[in-house]
DNA sequence: ATTAGCACTCTACAAGAGTGAGTGCTAACA
DNA sequence: TGTTAGCACTCACTCTTGTAGAGTGCTAAT
């Protein structure tokens, strides 16, 4: 048996109906529904094929239908052919977006978050987002004494991303011997990556060191410490509340423990990571099973990968019941993508 | 009529079988529950007194009673009077925290958020932790040049805080300059906390900076906004599902209004500045109404305020049902102060 | 002052009946 | 051969009714 035509129509009525009411939905009401013309009994027909296919399914006998996991995909991926580089009317909905997230850009951190936000109002759904990950090359590096005994170390790396860490000294050293050390760090490290600073620039940046050979290691180790740190895999998330809208989301205890996914923040990372889209969009959608997060095998997640520069981005996503609204989901993603790149830019230039 | 001694112990049998089983109790079972020998009947018309006076109610005819806000609010008074300095054998219980808590203690953020979740999966109710409020005196300040258009200014904070920001030059200036003013800076704010910058420092300032006045007028700016944030405001919250394990607070959607109170943590301000407890201990109980937060005048509040040294503090709060085993919050708060002051201790060392 | 006994109230639970939405099947139809 | 109308059947949902149980308030006896 074959998906022609009037099976794919009948099934986007079918999960387009039930993406409205998420009830359910029978014969009858496509039958009157779609501007093909048949009759409730030819749809049953129809129906009883798609459900063998696999595309639908009958939650108990002498109930209407609802799309399968693999009904979905289909819709989906229908939809986003479909959709593809056309600029939705959407699009001007959420365009107030735009002087929300320009205005006072001070704080990624609070940008991020405030975007999150955002986009949980506007969809309803539950909204993550983090933070981006920069390629960590070391741009300036910067050592000075704060009192007698502690040494601050601040390192920028690329992207502007600042970071730093006192350290308590062992015995005391003087400003002369600070500045050599600033000169000595600048000049063999700056522009280097995590990954580019091996064992030979290490052997001779401590060769160089003289008597203060053991600082020189202690400060490289914070370096690496500071440097490396996952600090920036920060994930924001909001609107987890949103999940109790859903019934079908917030039964048993099914719900907490999906909040508390979304609380510990722990797990998403796997939802940022294997981002493997092919499409230039960056788009994904995964639905039930195929989420790669466990407690969200009865959700759908939508994530978009956003780029600043190259190689440095980061993922949002919107996590919902499998009957989202798909096609504004991702309307929202794309303005909130392309809002991001707006400010981030600008933010660099 | 007053509340004499066979009252109490009626209140408190109610309270405490209240507390266990979340069912209304009635008189048989205080009857046989106590050890003040009185049949059902006798315990009803004390009930019917206690009533009366406003310490229970009933939710509806031939339930047993409950304790009201006011009833909770004498058996927590003279439940802390009680054991006001007894030492629990609950201390016990928890005294693993110790170990947990002590363990590489690098990031004082990362502290606060594990001690949150302890205290969340250790009572069952959400949590929530304020950072250390410190008293933001000035130690140290550092200009560094990143590049030629860009300047990055560290300060570093009493109680070792470190703030940076990174300014985007509207001229090019060189390393002297920035020396110079590095050292005009130390020089005269140091150790100054921001309500002593006053408008005589600042033209005292600005008058030494001659041709880079409009630079040194940024750095101030900067520096007091980079100081005035409060982000060190900053409120961990955890086990915020927890609220929907008691179902006086998870029906309807005040269940999602409270998680979402706890998600914004906005509101949770006015948890910790509100807190004038005038005992030693620190130990404050919202109960029901009394509570400065809106949404949660369905639950009972308790915090905690812990101090690392003098004046700079910050706030544990525990969240639940009114029914909460108020004795051991109070006990497992505590600890985990005086955990934290160990902790903070030896940091600051 | 305390208690035993009794009538009354209200909730929670279960069983039963009715309703409606929806299906599957069969026979008629174009 | 594809489409449609009609009919019997199924199942969830709702409303009603009955019953058991817990608890109270009141009264009379101790």
């Amino acid at each position: 048996m074959e998906l022609d035509e009037r099976k794919l129509k009948i099934l986007k009525a079918i999960v387009r109906n039930y993406l409205e009411t998420g009830e359910p939905v029978g014969s009858r009401t496509i039958s009157k529904y779609t501007d093909l013309n048949l009759s409730s009994a030819t749809i049953r027909n129809e129906m009883s094929d798609l459900e063998d296919m696999g595309y639908i399914l009958q939650p108990h006998t002498s109930a209407g239908r609802i799309p399968s996991d693999k009904g979905y995909r289909t819709y989906v991926d229908d939809m986003m052919r479909e959709k593809a580089d056309e600029i939705s009317q959407q699009q001007q909905e959420i365009s107030d977006m735009k002087d929300f997230l320009t205005e006072k850009v001070e704080k990624v951190e609070e940008l991020l978050q405030n975007t999150a936000k955002l986009l949980a109002n506007n969809t309803n759904y539950a909204t993550m987002i983090s933070a981006p990950r920069f390629a960590k090359r070391i741009k300036f590096l910067q050592l000075s004494l704060v009192d007698d005994m502690s040494l601050l170390c601040v390192v920028v790396l690329d992207g502007n991303i600042i970071k730093n860490k006192l350290v308590k000294l062992s015995k005391q050293i003087d400003a002369e011997t600070v500045l050599k050390l600033n000169i000595l760090f600048n000049s063999t490290l700056n522009g280097l990556t995590m990954e580019e600073i091996n064992l030979g620039i290490i052997t001779k940046i401590t060769g160089q060191a003289g008597e203060h050979m053991e600082l020189v290691k202690r400060v490289l180790e914070i370096i690496a410490e500071v440097v490396g740190s996952d600090e920036d895999m920060k994930i924001y998330t909001s609107g987890t509340t949103n999940i109790l809208k859903y019934p079908e989301l917030s039964d048993n205890n099914r719900a907490s423990e999906l909040i508390n996914v979304l609380e510990e923040k722990q797990q998403l990372t796997s939802l940022i990571t294997e981002n493997n889209s092919e499409e230039n969009t960056g788009i994904q959608v995964y639905i039930g099973d195929e989420t790669p997060v466990q407690n969200m095998k009865d959700c759908s997640v939508v994530t978009m990968t956003y780029e600043i520069e190259d190689g440095v981005q980061g993922t949002i996503g919107i996590i919902g019941p499998k009957r989202m609204d798909y096609e504004k989901v991702v309307e929202s993603l794309k303005t909130v993508k392309g809002q991001l790149d707006v400010v981030f830019k600008n933010n660099n230039e």
